[in-house]
DNA sequence: TCGTGCGCACGCC
DNA sequence: GGCGTGCGCACGA
């Protein structure tokens, strides 16, 4: 089945479920999907997944509970109404919130932040907490899965996270409520996985301090995050959380537009006042770190291979250690690693870099154009703009920001040489 | 048992 | 007051 196929599934059935005043959760959707299409409620999630990084569907707390919804349909909900448009400014600020109040993660999937501003009219995809009752989510939160006040009890249970398809992850599994029975949440499946994972339980991968510890409903859902995207740290949104400090700590995404999108998203998480947008990768302890003073912050290194491990700071130095004014040594230093090891970049260390760096989308047309290291060097402006078939708003940022870039350090650092 | 429809309450603007 | 959301209940298959 295409993606595209599945896009049209879950969109419908979210519209569905919408329309009949049933909240789109995970649960509903995978069940729904799987009645009518018969696709397995771990691919459903899967692709929900996909969709909530691209922005096309967006996960939300609302009501201590995770809803999907349709982001085209979010728009209107905006309440900016100067802006150009709702929909764009609700998805912005919560990118941007997301990005800012994430601590340690700025995550990117999210990262998309600045392809986002962009991209923005064709996808939405975050996640957005919607519910305003910080006690008693954000008690719940800090119980860490334990039952939380919800009228419901056993919708609780509805909402799970698929475990198996990533650590922190989203909630997958719809079986909460039923316990096996779930939308095929059986056997291993993605859903299954949740079901261990209460909704009120946050994913381990949150630590305390976590920015994920979001104050009131939101809970650092990765489920947005794919395997490769759940490198980056998930995005927080929550205005709570948004503090000054946290934004200097955030990842990638964030350090790239924290300058000059602060004053902006600020604004704009005024205007999602109640939609408030569920990061969708919490920040992962093991992937995110010495993000408080905001130069060092890492990169997940791809799994392939460790070669971009020593890179953290490539993308750091080049776009939040320069943007930000941080040009200190410890950016040379990096930099320099970085280029020493660019040329030793495997298609896979490309394709995770600007997955890593918010364009998971277009990292994927990186790896099948086999961009590696060497490749990546000799791109020209029209190649990542034409050659890639990505959309423009995004090859240009990746171009600007981030081929440029590296192509520039590399041959500055073999002229030194 | 499951899917669906919808009254009603809630929160936000 | 309008609007979006979704709980909880009723109903039909």
């Amino acid at each position: 089945m295409s993606e595209s196929k599945y896009r049209e599934w879950i969109l419908d059935t979210i519209d569905s479920l919408r329309s009949r005043k049933a909240r789109p959760d995970l649960e509903r959707i995978c069940r729904m999907v799987r009645r009518r299409h018969g696709s397995e409620p771990d691919r459903t999630c899967a692709e929900l997944e996909k969709l909530i990084q691209e922005q096309t569907v967006l996960k939300v707390n609302y009501k201590g509970s995770i809803s999907y919804r349709n982001a085209a349909k979010v728009q209107r909900r905006s309440r900016k109404k100067d802006d150009v448009s709702l929909a764009t400014a609700a998805r912005r600020s919560a990118m941007e919130e997301a990005s800012h109040s994430d601590l340690s993660n700025g995550d990117s999937a999210f990262g998309a932040v600045d392809q986002d501003e962009e991209d923005l009219e064709g996808d939405t995809s975050m996640a957005m907490d919607t519910d305003s009752n910080p006690d008693e989510e954000g008690a719940e939160e800090s119980r860490d899965g334990q039952d939380r006040p919800s009228p419901s009890p056993h919708r609780e249970g509805a909402s799970v996270q698929c475990a198996p398809v990533r650590a922190a992850s989203a909630p997958c599994s719809p079986s909460g409520s039923r316990p096996g029975s779930g939308p095929n949440c059986s056997a291993g499946s993605a859903l299954d996985c949740a079901a261990s994972q209460k909704p009120g339980e946050r994913p381990n991968s949150l630590p305390p301090s976590s920015p994920a510890v979001l104050t009131h409903n939101e809970w650092a859902y990765d489920s947005a995050v794919s395997p490769v995207e759940r490198q980056h740290p998930g995005m927080q949104k929550d205005k709570v959380e948004l503090k000054p400090a946290d934004h200097s700590g955030t990842t990638i995404p964030s350090a790239l537009t924290n300058g000059k999108k602060e004053s902006e998203s600020r604004e704009d998480s005024s205007s999602l006042s109640s939609d408030q947008l569920v990061p969708d990768s919490a920040a992962r302890p093991d992937e995110v770190r010495n993000v408080s003073d905001g130069r060092l912050q890492t990169v997940s290194p791809p799994p392939e291979n460790g070669t971009l491990q020593k890179l953290e700071a490539p993308y750091t130095a080049a776009d939040g250690g320069l943007i930000n004014g941080g040009t200190g040594d410890e950016v040379s230093v990096k930099l320099e690693k970085m280029n020493q090891n660019l040329l030793q970049w495997t298609v896979a260390d490309v394709a995770s870099y600007f997955s890593a760096a918010g364009f998971p989308e277009q990292a994927v047309a990186f790896r099948t154009q086999e961009i590696d290291g060497k490749s990546l060097l000799l791109m020209q402006r029209s190649d990542v703009l034409t050659g890639l078939s990505i959309r423009l708003g995004p090859a240009l940022k990746i171009y600007e920001r981030h081929v440029k870039v590296l192509q520039r350090t590399h041959f500055l650092e073999c002229d030194d040489i």
